[in-house]
DNA sequence: ACCTATTTATAATG
DNA sequence: TCATTATAAATAGGT
């Protein structure tokens, strides 16, 4: 179906090899499509990849599916091995799951200072130094946002002033207009909201 | 694919509907096979026919590869109501672990000041405060640490003079064997251990 | 990602 | 169901 006749085995060329994965794949999942819909059947495909990424069709519920193909097997396969396999599968990555959930607990902990009792100097110091460095971090952050605030506020200040000056010059506005800007308008809402941030 | 185009719809007559199954489930089969040898992907496919025939294929074991298809799903599939199994137990506990994981993930790095741009000033000086309050407990335990280092230090020098005393009271020691205890002795390692702790 | 020569699948038919 | 065959569809290799 191409230019060059396949021999069935592997691909060795680790590109082509992604190629055609893709190609091959989207050319199942659409033909088990077009069966599902022709002949009205109730169809299943789960695709690994190689990478271990999955995908899948069903023309209903894949899980339904399975289901009815858990129901029909008993007959050719001790069932009891199968759902065992499946069970085990998931109970091996649960306790992955936890098993990492209390290591970051645990980390957790330490950072916030509680249930150190147990750790040595060493640990204790290690700590030290990592919350140190992230505070370090988190106040770069903050400056640097301050400081964006602080620009902004100036922009806006010059902007007002040379309006202001422009109004002067054109002999619109009494002299104090910029008096009664700075005093209630968004201008002074945005310092204090400056002040706010700096002021913890 | 033959001598006249298809439309995507349910064949109505029944045997020419029947034909069709048959052959392209043929097709569907054998080309999950060569995509499994050529790509090295773990496949599986399930197809009931309107009748209710099973054919299924499946490059390795079909239980294997549901198995890792039920482990996978969690992360795709929001829950849906379905038969409360076993299987969904264990399914809904994995996606509460993988929830919590990814918060509990998420907190550790912005406690290391990484990712932390799409925070706000608020959050991060609420960040700022942990950390800081995490310092200040490790800090306290290792003055207390600290101190008590010392202290058992100074009753083993105590406990020392007391026994040079002792010998000296009566006469089995020369009169410089405490400054040789100091010089070589575990109390010297336990100072200098002390030392290292307090100077970083 | 697109192209297209070629292979492959299959619809129609017997 | 099986074989044949004209034709639609999939895709290998190249860009």
């Amino acid at each position: 179906m191409g230019r060059g006749k396949v021999t069935l085995e592997r691909i060795e060329n680790s590109t082509s090899r992604q190629v055609t994965f893709s190609k091959r794949k989207n050319g199942i999942l659409k033909k088990a499509y077009e069966l599902s819909v022709l002949c009205d059947a109730d169809v299943a495909v789960l695709i690994f990849s190689p990478t271990g990424k999955l995908y899948q069709y069903a023309s209903g519920d894949v899980d339904r599916t399975i289901a009815r193909y858990w129901g029909e097997v008993p007959l050719l396969n001790p069932n009891q091995q199968r759902s065992k396999t499946a069970e085990r599968i998931l109970k091996d990555k649960i306790e992955e799951l936890e098993r990492s959930a209390h290591s970051m607990e645990e980390r957790l902990r330490h950072l916030a200072g509680e249930d150190i009792s147990t750790l040595g100097i060493k640990e204790l110091k290690r700590l030290e130094r990592q919350l140190k460095a992230g505070v370090e971090r988190i106040r770069a952050k903050e400056r640097c946002i301050t400081s964006e605030h602080l620009n902004s506020l100036k922009r806006r200040m010059q902007e007002l002033r040379d309006a202001d000056m422009n109004s002067n010059i054109l002999g619109f506005s009494p002299p104090h207009a910029f008096q009664q800007r700075m005093g209630d308008g968004e201008l002074c809402n945005a310092s204090r909201s400056i002040q706010d941030s700096v002021l913890r």
